[in-house]
RNA sequence: GCCGGGAUGGCGGAAUUGGUAGACGCGCCGGACUCAAAAUCCGGUGCUGGAGACAGUGUGAGGGUUCGAGUCCCUCUCCCGGCACCA
């Protein structure tokens, strides 16, 4: 055996072992239970970074630890391998997406293998192969045929001076990110998916996933959002060219029915009918809708900016008083969700009575509560509250409460046919048309005589020309005369493509059926998927705790319609790892764009409290410190784990990242404890090469108390990491490695009958113990010491009731619940006995002073409470 | 702004779910080895007072429940994730 710890050659080693083993090739077996084991596939950004290594490790912790308790494990990995940054990239080099892409995969597959995981990649696949994204476009066209894929308009940033869509995250402060200009709003058409068609069954299924964090799914539910209310239309008789503006109603939905009687204005969306036909005659109106134009499509900008409005001067019809109402045209209300107008209660909503203070509008109290004084002068609270308040100057439902003035006011507008009570969601439908390149093309046809034809299923995959440079202005796809030109499919006369391609997440949304089956390409999944799924457990970033979780859900409950798989949910388990954090730097480009350094590049000077107060570039120039968030390529802040996997080696890196923090929690990087977690791999090999010298021999029948204590030590720290394991707390196991190391390593300086026996044990229990972090030294060693075959095929170890005996326990002193002190007992000691032990202690006896104890409490196996 | 989560020594974190706060590691201090350094090994290390035994104090802030609170309840502060075109 080798004298010093030499990672490199170990790990190349034990790589090169279970490669030629096939040691992960998964493959059905009625004779296991099968677990399936999939983390978030990466998108290939480049280079691997941090949270890579801590999803992935985690991931491969699992797959490792179920295959060593019997399990038939599938670990597959892949890439998401469409998207922004790949065109970013483009533009920055002038290399084609796809070049960019395909590089940077082969380089993060090197990565990845070098840090051994067990994965299966006989089962890779990119979302860029048009092998993968035919099954996209052939799904999409079930949706179209099925009415769940739909045609409407959307609203996007639009950039006037390159003529481009731009992604939220391209806008900066309202403007283009490469060139400066205000960005627009604008209007285009594009596809949906019918996600709310489903979105009954996603929020009950919630329930059908005890194995999910509960937060994530009360985030989910929130996003799907269910909420009870009441649709109604106020009436008016305004015309545009001698036609009633929407049949005369104007349509507004609320959750807030019983303040119906405290509406004293109405205001609709800038895009609203009214308000474009109000801007006809008003050029104040005009002025504003111009204005609005120009606000952000982001729901966080719209929360938070202020709310702003102009009157149209027209009026609608209250229908239930008869009042004339004013609308108003608001900058806070979107034409895209609802019915693009809101009734506004200033007395009961916070953000109307804002509104209506700012511009003097009409307060009109329709809601009290006992003992409270309604003032106009400052919201309270209790304005808004529905569940405590009653109906008051509302004419016949005075004194009704919330329930009842929502029954009795619905049934009335049902009766004179301008409402009902409605069921409404806030989750929308999937807009997944983009107007970028770099994507999975929409298979549709444009034809001056068809209109929009699907493409046909035996001409799929549409596929994306791969050379295409883009420049930043528009899709390159535009210039593209061999993938534009065509024939109508229906009446064979020339005609154009689909240029925009689908949302990425489109891809992530089923990636998992796809690994779970033969690679068809004739089918989107075959029977194995049936097999293999649903992902007995899923790990990746709780960023995406909503929309690719959500859309994955979605996404297998069409599948589900369609008759493709016969399970109705993707993930029966999910762990949401922490993300992985490091500090941000950026600078302002003179367009008004953001350039970022990354943390090495930059020099920091801190406060007293060790907080970054200012930052300079390497360059010299001041550069803005922006706190710390998510590694991201975008930010310039992820740190590659090359460095450490060369100097350190893989298992080092797997066990530092492990034992950095619990999977769940953010983690803010700092490579400080590394050192200690490769010293801990060195002094393991070392006593591993220390022991290899000794022959076990037979554990005696009664140990020395010397070795019945690391014996016991071992024993217990093993049942501890073994619960741990089952709660998906790595940071303790890989501490409980470290405890049994130092337990053990007491051994070699024990002479005593059975130390060499006590060793071997324990040393067997903690490689196998260690085998799911550090797979490649506990591999060797296994080897080296002879335990026996392969360690992947070892069993699991289990703690022996006979190390964990003990004849005596020690039990805390308490007085008034402050410690003051311990005693010893025999284990089976009752709680008289405790109790008499405990007062007769001389802690107790000197808190006592000769006084009395009020009460004794005795908790068995642990303390014993003195209360006086 | 809304939804979700977090805050424990100088640092990462532990605490068997209401029962010894600070496991394990990093760092730091002291010692051994060495001509010296590195590496390695041994010991110490929440804070305050005390030579020490020990005492007081201590889990973001404030209040509460309890024999007992890091853990439960209320109010607040700061930080992180998401907010539908970053993935």
């Amino acid at each position: 055996m080798q004298q010093d710890y030499q990672p490199k050659d170990i790990e190349a080693a034990a790589q090169q072992h279970w490669e030629q083993a096939q040691a992960f090739r998964a493959k059905k077996d009625a004779g296991k239970p099968k677990y399936y084991c999939l983390s978030m596939f990466p998108y290939p950004s480049g280079k691997l970074h941090m949270g890579h290594v801590r999803n992935y490790t985690i991931g491969d912790v699992l797959a490792r630890w179920h295959k060593m308790r019997g399990y038939n494990v599938l670990q597959p990995m892949g890439w998401d391998a469409f998207g922004l940054p790949a065109e970013n990239a483009a533009i920055q080099n002038k290399v084609p997406p796809a070049a960019w892409t395909y590089d940077n995969i082969a380089y993060m597959k090197k990565q990845l293998k070098s840090l051994g995981f067990a994965i299966d990649w006989s089962r890779e696949l990119a979302t860029c192969k048009p092998d993968y994204y035919k099954w996209n476009q052939w799904l999409f066209l079930r949706m179209l045929e099925k009415g769940i894929a739909y045609k409407k308009t959307q609203v996007v940033n639009w950039d006037p001076v390159d003529q481009t869509v731009l992604a939220n995250e391209q806008v900066i402060d309202g403007r283009g990110w490469r060139t400066g200009a205000l960005v627009e709003k604008r209007e285009i058409p594009g596809y949906y998916l019918g996600i709310t068609q489903y979105a009954e069954e996603l929020l009950a299924d919630l329930d059908k996933l005890p194995g999910w964090p509960e937060r994530v799914k009360t985030m989910q539910a929130n996003w799907i959002g269910k909420s009870h209310g009441v649709r109604f239309a106020f009436t008016h008789d305004i015309k545009d060219s001698g036609a009633l503006i929407n049949d005369g109603r104007l349509w507004v939905y609320t959750t807030r029915a019983d303040t119906i009687m405290g509406v004293t204005f109405v205001a609709v969306a800038a895009e609203h009918p009214l308000a474009a036909h109000a801007a006809k005659s008003n050029p104040q109106v005009a002025a504003f809708i111009e204005k609005c134009k120009h606000t952000s499509v982001m729901e966080a900008d719209l929360a938070t900016m202020e709310k702003e409005g102009v009157d149209t001067g027209l009026k609608v019809t209250h229908p239930l008083t008869g009042d004339q109402v004013p609308v108003w045209v608001g900058n806070y209300v979107l034409m895209s969700y609802g019915e693009g107008a809101v009734m506004a209660v200033p007395a009961h909503d916070e953000r109307d009575f804002g509104f209506a203070k700012k511009y003097g509008l009409p307060i009109k109290q329709s809601v009290s509560m006992a003992g409270k004084t309604f003032s106009t002068d400052a919201w309270q609270e209790w304005y808004g509250d529905k569940e405590h308040g009653v109906c008051v100057n509302s004419d016949k439902y005075n004194g009704l409460n919330y329930e009842q003035a929502v029954g009795a006011i619905a049934d009335h507008l049902k009766s004179m046919d301008l409402g009902d009570k409605q069921v409404q969601w806030r989750l929308r439908d999937w807009g997944v048309s983009r107007q970028r390149y770099w994507g999975c093309p929409i298979p549709i046809i444009h034809c001056d005589t068809c209109g929009s034809v699907p493409v046909p299923d035996q001409d799929l995959p549409v596929v994306l020309p791969e050379d295409c440079v883009p420049d930043g202005s528009g899709n390159p796809l535009h210039k593209r005369e061999d993938f534009l030109n065509c024939t109508c499919p229906k009446c064979g006369k020339p005609a154009k493509r689909e240029t925009d391609t689908m949302d990425t997440f489109v891809d992530s949304s089923w990636y998992y059926a796809r690994y779970a089956s033969g690679f068809k390409s004739d089918a989107m999944v075959d029977e194995d998927t049936n097999y293999w799924m649903p992902v007995d457990q899923y790990i990746g970033g709780i960023e995406h705790a909503i929309l690719h979780l959500l859309y994955s859900r979605f996404w297998t409950k069409v599948m589900r319609t369609l008759g493709l798989v016969n399970y109705d949910e993707p993930f029966a388990n999910l762990l949401t790892q922490g993300m992985v954090l490091n500090h941000i730097f950026s600078r302002r480009t003179d367009k008004g764009g953001i350039h970022y350094f990354a943390p090495d590049d930059v020099i920091v000077t801190r406060d007293e409290a060790g907080r970054i107060a200012s930052a300079r570039a390497v360059d010299g120039g001041a550069v803005d410190y922006q706190g710390i968030g998510t590694m991201s390529k975008s930010k310039l802040n992820g740190v590659d784990p090359q460095s450490l996997i060369e100097q350190y080696g893989a298992d080092t890196a797997r066990f530092f990242m492990m034992f950095a923090s619990p999977p769940e929690q953010t983690l803010e990087w700092a490579d400080s404890g590394v050192e200690g977690s490769h010293r801990f791999l060195k002094r393991l090999w070392a006593f591993g090469h220390a022991l290899s010298a000794k022959s076990a021999g037979s554990m005696p029948g009664k140990l020395p108390n010397s070795l019945a204590d690391i014996r016991r030590e071992v024993h217990l720290t093993l049942k501890q990491a073994n619960y741990d394991l089952g709660k998906q707390q790595f940071n303790t196991v890989a501490s409980a490695g470290m405890k049994m190391l130092n337990a053990l390593e007491k051994t070699l300086k024990d002479a005593e009958d059975g130390h060499a026996a006590v060793a071997h044990e324990g040393f067997s229990i903690l490689l196998r113990l260690l085998s799911p972090i550090c797979p490649h030294i506990t591999h060797a060693l296994w080897h080296e010491l002879g335990y026996g075959g392969d360690i992947l095929a070892a069993m699991w170890p289990e703690p022996l009731a006979a190390a964990l005996e003990q004849d005596e326990i020690e039990l805390v002193i308490q007085v008034n619940g402050k410690l003051r002190g311990s005693l010893r007992a025999p284990k089976d000691a009752d709680k008289a006995a405790l109790e008499q032990l405990a007062l007769a202690h001389e802690a107790v006896q000197k808190q006592l002073a000769g006084g009395a104890a009020k009460k004794v409490i005795v908790v068995p196996g642990r303390l014993i409470n003195v209360v006086l």
